[in-house]
DNA sequence: TTGACATAGGTTATACTATAACACTATATA
DNA sequence: TATATAGTGTTATAGTATAACCTATGTCAA
């Protein structure tokens, strides 16, 4: 079974088993997942689109009086420190991390004519490119990949 | 010879190489080097950490009347466009490319103390990216790749 | 040489993205 | 239940990028 994302999938349950691994690993690590950042966290998992701050500012702002950027904002910092969801650089976007419980380097696969993108999670290519910026003389700390092209559905109805 | 760039060098005949080099290819390609895009890629040149657009437009409003956002980036966009300079996505910024003739994806080394960056270009890590790329069946269209950490330099000396 | 076209740059306005700062509330726990 | 801490509300502002329209300049064919 593939794990990228961009094939068919039941998606309310995909949402929903987000959600609660998410509640799972905040109650294992002490976290507070309140309702504000379950709430982002479900928006974000809607689809498999990266999603602005601003549009879901616009959600939160019809479900709840006053929310304002720093709203959407601290929540996103929250679940992005807690490594539940991903930021996308090239897009100030942000999607919902598929695999929260493995520390894990962010990268991308992003389609530019369906904007779904799919997590790769890679293990060697994140070993390659540690040692070759250790072999650098650099200590690497953070990595993002992020590879813009045409996903497998796209190509197809082209 | 170390081509990362965090070591010392001769800097002023780096900026000049690579405004030569951008010159020669500009020529080459039948593309027009303006005065504008000469000077910004000079401005982005006078040091190896990346460049904010505004940063930039300060600079070029002291220089000439009139410099607005576009004036920073249309340059900008040309620059990058024809490969002479970089986009360092995690930090909205810009940096000059190291060798802008031979056709390469986005790879850089951040430190996150001092600011400079160096430019990996690195084959073997663009050619496995785009090998578990296809192999998802995507295809595989630009690569960005930026490792936040710290350099050899500032390491040393803490 | 001149006119037509395309490209580059000037100018104004606006959209989009993100954070600072301070007040108030809720929660955890001693 | 007092206290500390974390979370959220609220207002303001900073930082990044593009749209749209106009003028100037370069290119090239007739």
């Amino acid at each position: 079974m593939s794990t990228l994302g961009f094939e068919r999938h039941n998606h309310a349950r995909c949402i929903r088993s987000a959600v609660d691994a998410a509640d799972a690993l905040c109650a294992t690590r002490g976290l507070r997942f309140t309702p504000l950042r379950r709430r982002v966290l479900e928006l974000i998992w809607q689809c498999h689109r990266p999603v602005g701050a601003y549009d879901l500012l616009d959600q939160l702002k019809s479900e709840r009086d006053g929310a304002a950027p720093p709203t959407a904002y601290r929540a996103l910092d929250f679940l992005m420190e807690n490594g539940l969801i991903h930021r996308i650089e090239s897009l100030n976007a942000f999607v919902g991390c598929t695999h929260p419980d493995a520390p894990h380097q962010s990268q991308f696969l992003i389609c530019t004519s369906c904007h779904r993108v799919a997590e790769l999670s890679d293990p060697a290519i994140e070993r390659q490119i540690d040692t070759k910026a250790s072999g650098a003389g650099f200590q690497p700390e953070r990595q993002t990949l992020e590879v813009t092209g045409t996903c497998d559905a796209c190509a197809v109805t082209r």
